[in-house]
DNA sequence: GAGATGTATTGACAATCATCGATATAGTCT
DNA sequence: AGACTATATCGATGATTGTCAATACATCTC
């Protein structure tokens, strides 16, 4: 049953999808970007990944793997999975050089996400203020 | 083995977390509200609970549950476990009206996840800026 | 070539999660 | 009071995920 369908009860009284605002607001936007951005979103929702994000956004250049595995109570191929999880999410880039493989924050994909989730948020601004 | 105490092969060569750039590098932030943040991130990183996000962003005031319920191919208590989720994380507001369940979006909550990923960006670029 | 080292991959397992059917709760209407 | 409706909660189940030990791979040094 759709909310303008409601024709009887409390339903009708109260102002929310009538006086013509946001008709289509029962119209879902199946955004065809949204599930990329699941993605995207699981890989940092994730108290180690995060943190891993957090010590390569902290610093100025690349990462050596060596030096983000001692920082975790976990063993090397946990951290190794994480970082594998960030990598096919796009979120950071990496090189091996030598023996050793350096992590770096994938700025642009990182931006591409924050950029969605304000996008949000002036999306409500916009509707609530249009009218 | 901390990345300053490499000493052979290449890893010296590279003048990454030498030349006195980020000495810090090592040390993860550990940030206090890294779980909380978490616990946002992982609210929305779920492509139905992403995409009653977007309906709630995208409308002017409320919605009803029934009309976020029509939207989806699942049952009416999958729907209400996600709304669940959203509001155990703080991300929605929600009221009840008569027979009917009305949802939003906190919007200073989901400016504070937002925020928090910008600056990670920023820090980037501060870190990166700075010498 | 042989040994050593840093990182990735594999396979297994326990924990978490998304979903569902059944049921409970709360409000409305007759 | 009783029927009806909208939403939440409960319990179970299959899928996903985080973790580890073991192993493979690549690179360096001798």
């Amino acid at each position: 049953m759709t909310a303008s369908r409601h024709n009887n009860g409390e339903r009708t009284v109260i102002p929310l999808q009538v006086a013509g605002c946001c008709d289509d607001v029962a119209t879902a936007p199946r955004n065809p970007r949204l599930n990329e951005q699941v993605k995207l979103l699981s890989a940092i929702a994730d108290p180690t990944r995060l943190r891993i994000i957090e010590m390569l956004s902290g610093a100025c250049d690349s990462i050596c793997v060596c030096d983000i595995t001692t920082q975790f109570d976990l063993g090397q191929p946990t951290i190794s999975h994480h970082l594998k999880v960030l990598r096919d999410a796009g979120l950071v880039n990496w090189e091996k050089r030598g023996l050793w493989v350096y992590y770096s924050l994938n700025r642009p994909a990182f931006e591409e996400m924050t950029g969605y989730l304000s996008g949000l948020l002036s999306a409500t601004q916009l509707a609530g203020a249009s009218r």
